[in-house]
DNA sequence: ATGACGATTTACT
DNA sequence: GTAAATCGTCATA
């Protein structure tokens, strides 16, 4: 268990966000059942003159006071009245940058995931194993991530880190402009921050091959 | 005090 | 394809 370091994170978000592709979140819940998977789609958000970002404008509330912290803190906001979603803070203290973690390839817990996500499910349905994680608040459910860490120090605290590419690495990644974000305006939702893993059955979004081919090549 | 709005997901036609 | 779910947060008054 080799965890991501602070200086790792201490980088722009344009910078992190393909970096973490390939890169393992690892959750511990506290009855000790271990959760992990693979990050493959990413998004950046730049700061105080991105106009999708929650701290655009230099907004800095009660609610988004985690991006002002240290790299390597986890952001983790409530929207549409029942989802989270979960960021990595990076760049350096008072410099809001952040990266949301919107989808995973599960290695490790896949059934305690499933039970995550259907437990409190309207209907019974079935749930394919690339559904577990696809999205930002599907991840989150399937992972127990919610407002409690909000503010979590992913490089030192128990419970929940992030581990470093092993092996084969992470692939071909491509990028695409940002999901949710069309409020922000040009040219802020066009820009192409939305990193992730090519051919992954497990990123979320537009998934036709016309859709895909509006993803461009990246280093 | 009030109203509009989400970095989404699900169900339904 | 469209619409509903559901409520904390924030800007305005």
């Amino acid at each position: 268990m080799v965890r991501l370091p602070r200086s790792w994170f201490a980088v722009e978000a344009g910078v992190l966000a393909p970096a973490l592709i390939g890169c393992t979140i690892v959750r511990v819940l506290d009855d000790g059942t271990r959760l992990a998977g693979v990050i493959v789609e990413t998004e950046a958000y730049l700061g105080t003159g991105d106009r999708a970002s929650h701290a655009r404008g230099g907004r800095r509330t009660a609610r988004n006071e985690a991006m002002y912290a240290r790299p390597g803190t986890a952001y983790v906001y409530f929207t549409y009245g029942m989802h989270w979603c979960f960021n990595v803070v990076c760049a350096a203290v008072d410099v809001p940058h952040a990266v949301l973690v919107r989808a995973l390839r599960p290695t490790e817990g896949l059934e305690r995931m499933r039970v995550h996500r259907l437990a409190g499910a309207r209907s019974a349905r079935t749930l394919r194993d690339v559904d577990v994680c696809r999205g930002p608040a599907r991840m989150c459910q399937s992972l127990c991530i919610s407002g409690t860490l909000n503010g979590h120090d992913l490089t030192e605290r128990a419970g929940l880190w992030i581990e470093p590419r092993t092996g084969e690495g992470p692939g071909r990644i491509v990028r695409s402009a940002r999901i949710g974000v069309e409020s922000a305006g040009h040219p802020w939702s066009g820009r192409l921050l939305r990193y992730f893993q090519a051919d992954s059955p497990f990123v979320s979004g537009p998934r036709t091959a016309s859709q895909r081919a509006g993803g461009r090549h990246t280093g």
